[in-house]
DNA sequence: ACAAATGATATTAATTTGGTATCATTTAAA
DNA sequence: TTTAAATGATACCAAATTAATATCATTTGT
């Protein structure tokens, strides 16, 4: 089970990149793509997720590129997990739709609630700033 | 993401029905097959899966089935956990296969295995019996 | 002998994840 | 004003994982 998939890691690489080279300016993809090693397609993806998330906002055009909006320590894993995977959920009843007639499993629902809730906690502590 | 995956919400069914309703005896794939609602031929491999794990054992030929071998209150999540998805990880490196340049992402790595940790021993806090 | 069960294993189907391709639009600069 | 270099939007494809099925052999109580 991956906490982390890999649009999460490369968005992190990706941003972190930025933070440390844009010099508030813009970088394009291109220049990311062969300082990370990451497709050019996938990251094209991944940055224009990232710029509607409002993460990150685009400039269109030759000598167009990428440029951070928010500050690295503004920018929490929690934030980005959930741009790539939706609400953070590790959780789940699979028992017809979710109508769950059986008590015992209902217990076990609130106990992976119960991890999720810290899990979250985690996520939302850790900022960009301190993976750098 | 999901903690709890289908096999293991099943098991989960499974053994709590068994402890519940076993009385010591055998339980064949049918009755369980009745009771919870799951398709036989995949509650089978569940059940082989936890028959060669140690968590049940089997009673084969007419009248046989399968009977717990540990008590509920010595069944913890984190063990079925890694019956159906091998040692627990939340962590991966996926920078070409395992070697990272990227001091910054190894952070990361080292931010996940913390929560990991701390995941795992929730799941090794929760036991069957818990569950009923 | 037979029916009812598991053992072992191969196969298929569905879903999710990872990655690619294409074409339109925008913009700086020669 | 043309051109090259960039993003926007979106559709598509491939690989991996997860979920489920099918089949046949073996065992065992009656």
């Amino acid at each position: 089970m991956k906490l982390i998939t890999r649009d999460i890691d490369y968005a992190v690489r990706a941003l972190i990149y930025m933070a440390d080279n844009g010099n508030g300016g813009t970088v394009p993809v291109p220049e990311l793509v062969d300082e990370l090693g990451i497709t050019r397609p996938f990251l094209r993806k991944i940055m224009q997720l990232l710029a509607k998330a409002g993460v990150i906002e685009s400039y269109k055009g030759n000598k167009g590129g990428f440029r951070l909006i928010k500050k690295p320590e503004d920018i929490y894993l929690i934030d980005l997990v959930e741009i790539f995977q939706g609400d953070f959920s590790l959780n789940e009843c699979f028992l017809n739709k979710g109508i769950c007639p059986n008590t015992s499993n209902c217990i076990l629902r609130s106990k992976v609630d119960d991890i999720e809730e810290k899990v979250k906690k985690e996520l939302e502590s850790i900022d960009l700033r301190s993976l750098i």
